[in-house]
DNA sequence: GTCTATACCGCGATAGAC
DNA sequence: GTCTATCGCGGTATAGAC
């Protein structure tokens, strides 16, 4: 069972939900047709199909990847700057979000496509169950180092900021998809005031 | 032309709306079928086309009136209790959310079509201004009068307290019908706390 | 693994009698 | 206005050669 294989059938399947994911973004996960997303990959039905059995699996792959690519850098800073306050935390997620329009619209076709179909159900609900526990995680401790909070307190109070945190997330995602005249500034100022609590 | 035949017809689109709604809850906009929509109103098809042109106009006027559900009680309130403060018009606002699941799983399903269907985004984009309109008109007001803010800090507050408001709202809406052990009442402790800046 | 060609079904919408 | 019956298209997925 040669390694190569495998990188290569995991560089194909990548490629085709970038294309298919495109589809998506375009025309909802419904309204794109598999006719539509295998002329995007350049591939040909029977190529898609022995790398994604069905059009179900594409759709849940292209939600978690658009999901992961808002999750993944914000853990990465786990590392690279242990000692950021919430304040910057909140920023560098909405400047990750502001930078990659495409994954935020996805998030939203993905939110709304989950109410119908528990699939996609689990897949959001377990990413937002996995922001939350980051956050939670990550300022929990901060509290009581950094803030000086007992604990008691600072459990009530990163439960609270997590909960800022995901609302101010999906505010961001709804009003920059949907609302006119949405103001990017304006928003990261609300958001910094927010957590500056 | 007798004014009956325009009640008439003005009770059954209403009739087959909530038909056609409660069909989208279940299985999304475009995963409902004309059939289902058919058989849910207990009409035939001809009868039905008869009342809506197209399937989009169904649901057009589906997301037209789930929105509205959320929209109208509140500003109802602009006369029945004009002198409640910000605090309590959020709290009112999410207890209608959360005392009607289905518009609420209606409004998220629409965010997430209008993403890819510029009707449904017109309308959406159209109700979430309005939103934030009756906001910075009712509490503009509020904050120079009852908060003694002059005209020029009251203005910037507004509009922060607008975002916020938006956000609130977009928040109970996706983490409602999302999140694995979302806590309705520990979100209305969070929505109060904000709301009493 | 990838291609072409196609099966087969369910979709939105309509025709025409009543 | 409402019914039944049906049209034609485009959907997902598969068969079988290479």
């Amino acid at each position: 069972m040669p390694r190569v294989s495998q990188q290569y059938k995991d560089e194909r399947r990548r490629e085709i939900v970038a294309a298919a994911s495109r589809c998506f973004l375009e025309h909802g996960f419904e309204g794109a047709s598999m006719h539509r997303i295998i002329a995007a990959t350049g591939l040909s039905a029977g190529a898609l199909y022995n790398h994604f059995p069905s059009k179900q699996e594409l759709v849940l792959a292209s939600a978690r990847t658009a999901l992961d690519r808002v999750l993944d850098p914000v853990e990465g800073t786990d590392e690279d700057a242990p000692g950021g306050g919430p304040a910057e935390w909140v920023t560098g997620l909405l400047e990750r979000l502001a930078g990659d329009p495409a994954a935020t619209r996805l998030l939203l076709i993905t939110w709304g496509g989950a109410v119908s179909e528990p699939a996609l159900a689990a897949v959001a609900g377990e990413h937002l169950g996995r922001v939350r526990d980051r956050v939670e995680e990550r300022y929990g401790r901060w509290a009581v180092e950094d803030l000086g909070l007992d604990p008691e307190r600072a459990r009530e109070w990163v439960a609270m900021f997590a909960q800022a945190i995901l609302s101010v997330l999906q505010g961001y995602v709804v009003q920059s998809c949907l609302l006119p005249g949405f103001d990017h500034d304006a928003y990261l100022d609300y958001a910094r005031t927010l957590a500056a609590q």
